[in-house]
RNA sequence: GGUCGGAUGGCCGAGUGGCUAGGCAGAGGUCUGCAAAACCUCCUACAGCGGUUCGAAUCCGCUUCCGACCUCCA
């Protein structure tokens, strides 16, 4: 915490300092997925984002409770607005399943899929159906403070009335007269009084299998109101970070502060985090635009954009090679690009056990230590820190080549910093099978051919030099004899 | 249509008034039996047009193009 960390505040549109309410206490919400299907690339990109967050933070000293939802009822589909179907249930009647056998499928993925890219689990995953309980009270709340009618045993968020006494857009800094104007009209919304309102509990036609028991109907929360009450629950009414894809901003989070403050005058979070969207071919990754690629087809090349396939460890290091706040364009050529850098990253920190100090020390290494400090203090810019990182693999390069000095001073911290930033902060992790008779054998083939070759049998060196190529491993003949790495 | 954001070298991607990241690709060199890796050197760009300034990729204006949101979305 000795840090000066800044951090850009979506509220204020600025770089601000981090101050948390109670340090070295931070609390942390993050809206998580929906489970209704498959999480694909750009919704892996955010929970990455705020991975990478939660770590740092953590890696500065501070005690982070990340709370990080799971969508499992309320999220309705499409057009037509809060007639809509449930998602969810959407999707069991497709299959014949019970909603349940889909959350628990997709929910499952997730966290496999988090897993594979080596993302921490959050500290609390609460789910929607899990605090219906709490959502009802919270709707009691607003309905007692005036907010909120009743049309129909549905309960409707007034946003008009809100705007008299409160902003509504302070977040999305749209003034209400605007988005009334912008505002489409659809079909089924009779109910509402006003256009801008939304649900915060909508009675279950006969029909719809997920519903609960309510003072108002039997029915389903709406979505913005998980967010609300669980942050609340978990959190307090006020915390230090919230955060979410951008897409969410302009209105899933509005109303979520709208809800907030409705019912308890406070505004959620002091801190309002957004990442921005990965993109195909300049256009936003989403399932509804078809353009979504799954992990899994990333990793096996199995799609018709892919010339290839891509480690997970590689993918992450693609992500955080752009900073959060950007959109990122996904390529062949950039993934390809990041698949070489990576291993040259990793390749570095492999070396640096091997490292042999000197007396004295060509190079001043603190500075570099203050420099990957000073880029994630810059609001988290991963990019400039993975900069100073190839400089650190530079250093370690030259040294192992004799061809740079460095004292083990220097050399402690050099090391202390690759780990900490490359594996802790970065949460980047060798791939490379490990615990097996492998390197054993390796050795074993390469004494082999080094014999050969120390007999000028080129003919046999290079034979079990490309064979070995053939199966997967690289062989590289240095002045302290001959190193392998996985292909 | 409204609101907001973006346009950086062959590709990806940082950077917000002078010091002009980094990775990949490309060229040359060192090393090496040859490779590979590594190291050194080179390639030095900011959509266009104006303006402000001693000085602009960075600030302002206009133009062009692209995107996001306005409707579920990470």
């Amino acid at each position: 915490m000795e840090q000066n960390l800044f951090v850009y505040n979506t509220l204020s549109r600025k770089k601000e300092q981090f101050e948390p309410l109670s340090a070295p206490h931070v609390g942390m919400y993050v809206c998580g997925p929906t489970v209704y299907s498959d999480v694909h690339l750009g919704n892996c990109r955010t929970f990455i984002s705020f991975d990478l967050v939660f770590r740092y933070l953590t890696h500065i000293g501070y005690k982070v409770r990340y709370v990080r939802n799971v969508t499992d009822a309320g999220h309705l589909e499409g057009d037509a607005g809060d007639e809509g179907e449930d998602k969810i249930e959407k999707k069991a009647k497709l299959a014949q399943l019970e909603p349940m056998e889909i959350v628990q499928k997709y929910t499952v993925d997730f966290h496999d899929t988090m897993q594979v890219f080596n993302v921490l689990p959050p500290s609390i995953e609460p789910t929607a159906t899990g605090h219906i309980i709490e959502q009802i009270e919270l709707v009691k709340q607003i309905l007692a403070a005036g907010f909120a009618y009743e049309v129909n045993g549905s309960i409707y968020f007034d946003v008009e009335r809100y705007n008299k006494t409160h902003d509504y857009g302070i977040l999305n800094r749209r003034n209400l007269e605007d988005l009334i104007n912008n505002t489409r009209d659809l079909g089924g919304q009779d109910e509402k009084l006003g256009k801008l309102d939304f649900a915060l509990w909508i009675k279950a036609k006969p029909e719809h299998l997920m519903k609960w028991p309510s003072p108002w109907s039997l029915g389903f929360p709406g979505w913005h109101l998980e967010c609300s009450a669980m942050s609340n629950k978990y959190l307090g009414k006020q915390f230090d970070i919230h955060g979410g894809g951008i897409d969410l901003m302009p209105t899933h989070h509005t109303n979520e502060i709208a809800q907030n403050i409705a019912s308890c005058n406070k505004i959620p979070a002091n801190y309002w985090i957004h990442t921005n969207m990965l993109t195909v071919n300049g256009q936003k990754m989403s399932k509804s635009l078809g353009n979504s690629f799954l992990p899994q087809q990333l990793f096996t090349g199995n799609h018709s954009l892919l010339n290839k396939g891509y480690s997970p460890m590689t993918v992450r290091f693609f992500m955080l090679q752009a900073h959060y706040r950007s959109t990122l364009d996904f390529s062949n050529e950039a993934m390809e690009a990041s698949e070489k850098g990576f291993k040259r990253l990793m390749n570095a920190l492999a070396l640096l056990d091997g490292l042999k100090a000197s007396a004295t020390s060509e190079v001043e290494v603190a500075i570099l230590r203050q420099r990957c400090y000073d880029a994630m203090n810059d609001d988290f810019n991963s990019p400039v820190l993975i900069a100073e990182l190839f400089e650190a693999a530079r250093i370690v390069n030259s040294v192992k080549d004799g061809k740079l000095k460095i004292d083990a001073e220097n050399l402690a911290i050099l090391g202390q910093l690759m780990h900490d930033f490359v594996e802790n902060v970065l949460g980047l992790k060798n791939e490379q099978a490990a615990n097996n008779d492998l390197p054993k054998v390796l050795d074993m083939i390469v004494n082999l051919r080094n014999e050969a070759k120390s007999n000028k049998d080129y003919a046999t060196s290079d034979k079990i030099r490309n064979g070995l190529q053939e199966i997967g491993f690289q062989l590289m003949d240095g002045k302290e004899g001959t190193n392998w790495s996985k292909i």
